[in-house]
DNA sequence: TGAACAAACGGAACGCTGTCCCGTTTGACG
DNA sequence: CGTCAAACGGGACAGCGTTCCGTTTGTTCA
């Protein structure tokens, strides 16, 4: 057993990837909550077909952003050893965080716990991001240059929901909002 | 003419006060979402009744919570009159704004400006509060409590959205993550 | 090559929701 | 008490997510 995938069909291999372009097209022009029949009729299938390759809308937004999660994950690490300190450097991982997520329409609105739909989107992005963000905050905090009594969980939903909305309205800055929360978990300097 | 107003028929103000109770009581249980239905039932009049008073369910949940916004906005002098400083009256404000939004299902998820069809509400929000928050951070500002670039409508914005979701999940302290932005726009002390 | 079967398909159908329309009722007033 | 506009109720319609079922198609094996 070289793989343990099951093998499929090649149409059905075939329209999984049509789906998953027609998916990533739609969500940039009308958002992550695009009907399921556009998405279908974008990608020449019945709907009952997407409902068949991914269960639920969270499966199918996971598999568009995939590769952009991983990435930021991976940049986590990259930028502790990258960065003058934890502190700039969970800046900076946080910036990273909130570029992606203001250029996926919709995408943080979803991302709420309480939506059962949306329970495999949530739980992907926390299994995914939060022990990178853990990683970051606790080199912060043994370096001293936080206050330690922030949750990861906590920072991470709260970046999460500054999203939500935004790239709609110049007057909103979600990423100036996002780096005023972490300099408000920055430590009160003992000397001048 | 000593009111302006257009005097109702008997009937349409009782169901006018029906709605509001029904509505009160149903968004407490089942969200601001809760269905257009489901308030009408709970009411005993039709669903186009419901239309007929409150065009849109932005002008039910603003004729619904009016009173707690009003509240909201009038406490803003008194907490720059009663604190020890503008900044603390900031920090106090905020607080009663997020008790106020954690306690409304779903009402943080809709104060969303570029939904259309929540337009008004937002507008409510906006009109009401912005004003009052605007003049507690120009106090502050001006008291060189605070860094200066930063707009109240990116503020508000900010606090209102750290509570969309809030009070599900007891891991996700709301409260304390506006506490944590409002520390973040604190200047840098100059001395010790 | 072609028969047979399971996998996969498409679109109709269902239920739920917001919204609108229209025939009917009812309160106000002379 | 008669008249009439205001207000009403619930059915009708459209859009959406989801499911079901008869049909098609890719694969396998003789």
């Amino acid at each position: 057993m070289s793989d343990g995938a099951k093998p499929k069909r090649a149409d059905a291999k075939r329209n999984e990837e049509n789906l998953l372009d027609a998916a990533a097209a739609l969500f940039v022009t009308s958002g992550v909550d695009v009907p399921v029949r556009a998405i279908a009729a974008k990608a020449g299938v019945g709907t009952a077909t997407i409902y068949r390759h991914f269960p639920t809308r969270a499966d199918l937004i996971i598999a568009v952003y995939r590769h952009q999660v991983e990435s930021c994950a991976e940049a986590g690490p990259a930028l502790l050893a990258s960065s003058p300190g934890p502190h700039a450097a969970l800046g900076r991982w946080i910036d990273l965080f909130v570029d992606f997520l203001i250029t996926k329409h919709g995408l943080a609105a979803v991302l709420q716990p309480d939506n059962p739909s949306y329970e495999t989107l949530h739980a992907y992005f926390i299994d995914r991001l939060l022990p990178v963000c853990a990683q970051l905050l606790d080199a912060a905090a043994d370096a001293g240059e936080i206050r330690p009594d922030i949750s990861a969980y906590g920072l991470m939903r709260g970046v999460g929901n500054l999203c939500v909305g935004a790239g709609h309205d110049p007057r909103y800055d979600a990423r100036a909002l996002a780096g005023l929360l972490v300099a408000g978990l920055r430590r009160e300097r003992n000397s001048g």
